[in-house]
RNA sequence: GCCCCGUUCGUCUAGCGGCCUAGGACGAUUCCUUCUCAAGGAAUAAAUCGCCGGUUCGAAUCCGGCACGGGGUACCA
């Protein structure tokens, strides 16, 4: 049987990092074992709907590349994928669970069921519902249902069961039939719940294996039910841990500003590094190895190995595996992904962007690094990190005046210079440094002013907000 | 409140009853290199394996209780 691996995001805003880990691990096991890789969108929550967000998981995904084989913007055998185009048919089979009696109709109205569960509340029992429906004659529904009063369908749960089922992750998890409550499956406007939705679909759409976050493991009784009153196999979940916070309070949340997929690639973080960072946090590659690619990953990985902890986010980590990736790259390739980045780059001389590269190289850990460490070659500092010392900056101008223009002659020169003059080398050159590139930290200076040339080199000191400062 | 999951250096983890005086990586510190900052190299510090009991000749590893953390408890996903 080919592996069928699903990732089922709700339209609801944001694409959440979260996600992306998810499906990294569809990704890579879908790959991994010959099989495919779906996209199902669930768009059953009207109220939270948000115009355009579907766009942007699919860019989202494409910026990681981890496209799925099947998806609503591509089609696929198992066609419609988005949940709200699928609506008769969670109807056909709400109506099998009720007419087998493994669901009812719940005529209940929102403010009922609120001061039910005040009123549990207070006396210290768990929010559940009470089952009044439950106890409707069929002719009690069929007159609600001719006089057109709204109604949810409520699926029942047995008394006194245990409900299990074996997690690829955590192992063996087990409940009892009365924390469950009777959940709704069928709302009153026609759209099918998650709970329901995402069964009914997972096996239509011949789902093997659900990989989803650990937040879901207090449900999946409901979805073990489900399948057994359908008398359907159940797909091998695995419930991811969730990430947490820098801090470890809480899941990553956008309050703490790195739960967005948008965030990552405006900050200048690489895809590719990103993934592996990810794939890192929760899984150890079998050598030790931090860094890896996909390929390399998607052969190496074993689900099984997934830890069932929740891993905090840690930042400077992926920064370290993204400076990683990019002393990694070929100048060219770096160079085109940072001019893909950075406006201020693409209209920029190619010539002189590469020979730049090896100087800021290893200088960089996001993209957005380049500008800050190489600004300097294009165009002159606008201002100084602190005020020049004239006499230091003419030793380095003379020194440079008569000189050959490669990095060694002007090394040479300038600690002649300094000797003669009696001042400490590393001086003069910080001077000069500032001079020229207007910071105090920056890409080796000589071989920057090699790159730079004697022309323009010396042309930058004589502008007038430097006479300024002498 | 109730239910579920988890608990090894600051962080991510390795560990599956003796190989553990607990290994690696990020981060930190120091040194080397050096025109600055990095990068690279070397080294150091850092975990009484949440706590308490039990099983065993022997436990980070198995069992129980507790504590703490996370998640769930909707006509949200």
């Amino acid at each position: 049987m080919t592996t069928r691996t699903r990732i089922a995001p709700s339209p609801t805003g944001f694409p959440h990092i979260g996600t992306i880990y998810q499906v990294l691990i569809d990704y890579a096991y879908a790959h991994k074992t010959g099989g495919k890789f779906i996209l199902r969108l669930e768009d059953t929550d009207r109220a939270r709907f948000v115009e355009g967000a579907e766009e942007v998981i699919y860019a989202s995904l494409a910026w990681f590349d981890l496209l799925p084989d099947e998806s609503p913007k591509i089609g696929g055998p198992f066609a419609p994928y988005r949940q709200s185009e699928r609506l008769a048919i969670y109807k056909k089979y709400a109506d099998e669970l009720i007419s087998k009696g493994h669901a009812y109709y719940c005529f209940c109205t929102r403010e009922r069921l609120e001061t039910m569960r005040k009123d549990q509340e207070a006396k210290h029992q768990p929010p559940m519902y009470d089952k009044t429906c439950m106890a409707l004659t069929p002719g009690d529904v069929a007159a609600k249902l001719a006089a057109h009063e709204p109604y949810v369908v409520r699926m029942k749960i047995p008394e006194h069961e245990k409900i299990a089922f074996d997690d690829i992750i955590s192992g063996h998890i087990e409940f009892d039939s009365d924390v469950i409550d009777h959940q709704v499956i069928m709302k009153s406007d026609g759209f099918p719940t998650y709970h329901f939705g995402v069964v009914v679909d997972d096996h239509l759409m011949e789902i093997t294996h659900v990989f989803r976050g650990k937040e879901w493991i207090s449900s999946t009784p409901k979805h073990v039910l489900l399948y057994k009153y359908f008398g359907w196999q159940m797909p091998v979940h695995g419930h991811l841990p969730l990430i947490l916070n820098e801090d470890g309070k809480g899941k990553l949340s956008k309050r703490h500003g790195h739960a967005s997929v948008d965030y990552y690639r405006k900050a200048g973080y690489l895809p590719e590094a990103v993934l592996n960072y990810l794939s890192n946090i929760v899984w150890n590659h079998p050598e030790g190895k931090e860094i890896y690619d996909r390929k390399e990953f998607i052969e190496q990985f074993e689900v099984t190995a997934i830890t069932a902890q929740a891993p905090r986010f840690d930042l400077k980590k992926l920064d370290w595996v993204n400076g990683q990736y990019i002393r990694a790259m070929q100048d060219e390739d770096l160079l085109a992904r940072i001019a893909d980045f950075d406006d201020r780059v693409k209209q920029l001389d190619k010539t002189l962007l590469m020979k730049t590269m090896p100087l800021v190289k290893e200088r960089m850990h996001l993209l957005s690094d380049y500008w800050s460490l190489a600004a300097f070659f294009f165009e002159a500092p606008k201002e100084f990190e602190r005020p020049l010392n004239k006499e230091l900056v003419n030793v380095a101008v003379n020194a440079l005046g008569e000189c050959d223009w490669s990095h060694e002659k002007m090394e040479q020169a300038i600690r002649a210079a300094s000797d003669t003059a009696k001042l400490k080398a590393r001086d003069v050159f910080m001077e000069l440094r500032l001079a020229v590139t207007g910071k105090m930290v920056g890409p080796p200076l000589l071989e920057s002013l090699e790159v730079l040339g004697k022309d323009i080199t010396l042309g930058r000191f004589q502008r007038e907000e430097l006479d300024k400062l002498l």
